[in-house]
DNA sequence: ATCGGATGGTCGGTCAGCCGACAGATCGGG
DNA sequence: CCCGATCTGTCGGCTGACCGACCATCCGAT
């Protein structure tokens, strides 16, 4: 991948959208490239790095672990998504662990390029500023959820929001063909794997999805959609 | 209060703490001044507004609320604590709603002001990424601790920071005279009010507070602490 | 001083969801 | 293509926490 490529992928993430040319290339001659194989950590919770990752290809997922052994799925990410920006943006530790659950290559900024490039580029500032308000708003909501609904409830939101984003369509149905197991499902809505399975076959007993393995098919959006709703 | 009154108050609050004085005084002479009688609501979740509030004196809470009724406190703030910076940064409606618990005095700075703020002086820049930094790690800590931890342990963990902010030491107890109903302090922890009062009730018995009416003597925080560790 | 609405304290009944356990299905590395 | 490891599906017992109900107390306003 050379630094034009680099360019072109920044320029799709939601961070640096209609940035200049000249901003965008300032941060693409910078930026470097790693590649991840499935099921590498990228950097774990409390860490020391101070990088924003642009995800380029595969798929990353955000988590937090207590110290009796249990986790949580924050975020599942795909190109062109970021993440990172929190120790890019005050140097602390990492609040979040990420790790790569698909093979995934990442174009990396480091602080020191982010902040020159913020001082520089007042439309990076922006993008900054965008990027951070959108995951302080999606992490509210996840609280708020948590809160506000019960384990069904949010199951069928998070499985509604996934088949937005990843399903592929198929007919009136959407196939999410996801590289998550029923305890990773299960960790991003906080329950326990067995109560989500329990879940998963109430809704398909009500004839909102079909679970075919590994694969949900996904017969009755409005459906999950409305039993989402606060 | 006076523009100069403004840029005191502006330079102690942690989103512009280092800030020149050009810039300072940029801001401040842009500041308006507000204030709200005890209990009356700022603004509302959904609502349009692009102001960010500098908290002058005076105590607010910030909370969500569900379709049904419930209700759940993100924050309490006080002096010199800002509130309203996601609408103010990405011009998108209120996230949450802000109510005045005791009488308060707001200094306001509307979004053009910010981004105009943001352009010319970058230090402003670094102000606002910091401060959206704080409430994402602050945020995504309240999600982990509503997965991770019990209800005594979230009602613990929130007494104990609680006392660090607004505690009187008083010998070795720390009194906490909070403007807060047991309803409020169940509304920040996700939990009933009648199961807050018996949570209390045992933290009481166990020696680790004493409730005396409104106030809450917390005479061994150590023991709260560890009871909040996870 | 008095009154009414808000707040605090307490009791059981009820239930959503956790947990351990186990069998069968499926996956993926060699 | 094979085999161990991981993942899915299901059961039943257990319990943290919610909820309605009720009374006592407090506080601010008249």
């Amino acid at each position: 991948m050379t630094p034009a490529d680099s360019a072109g992928l920044l320029a799709n993430s939601a961070l640096f959208v209609e940035l200049a040319p000249t901003a965008l290339e300032f941060l693409a001659q910078r930026a470097t490239r790693l590649s991840y194989d499935r099921g590498r950590t990228i950097f774990r919770q409390g860490d020391a790095g101070d990088s924003l990752f642009v995800i380029a290809e595969g798929f990353v997922k955000i988590w937090v672990s207590s110290s009796d052994g249990g986790e949580m799925v924050l975020a599942t990410l795909r190109s062109p998504d970021a993440f990172g920006e929190l120790s890019a943006v005050d140097g602390r530790p990492r609040s979040a662990s990420a790790t790569a659950v698909e093979p995934t290559m990442l174009v990396a900024l480091d602080r020191a390029t982010l902040l020159d490039g913020v001082h520089r580029h007042p439309d990076v500032a922006d993008g900054m500023l965008r990027a951070l308000g959108g995951l302080a708003r999606r992490i509210t909501e996840q609280t708020s959820d948590l809160v506000f609904l019960d384990l069904a409830g949010r199951l069928a939101k998070t499985l509604a929001t996934l088949a937005e984003r990843d399903g592929r369509p198929d007919g009136d149905a959407i196939v999410l063909a996801l590289p998550l197991t029923q305890t990773e499902l299960a960790e991003m809505v906080g329950g326990s794997r067995q109560s989500v399975n329990q879940v998963l076959k109430t809704f398909e007993a009500r004839g909102f999805l079909e679970v075919r393995g590994r694969e949900v098919v996904i017969t009755d959006l409005e459906a999950l959609v409305r039993r989402g709703a606060r």
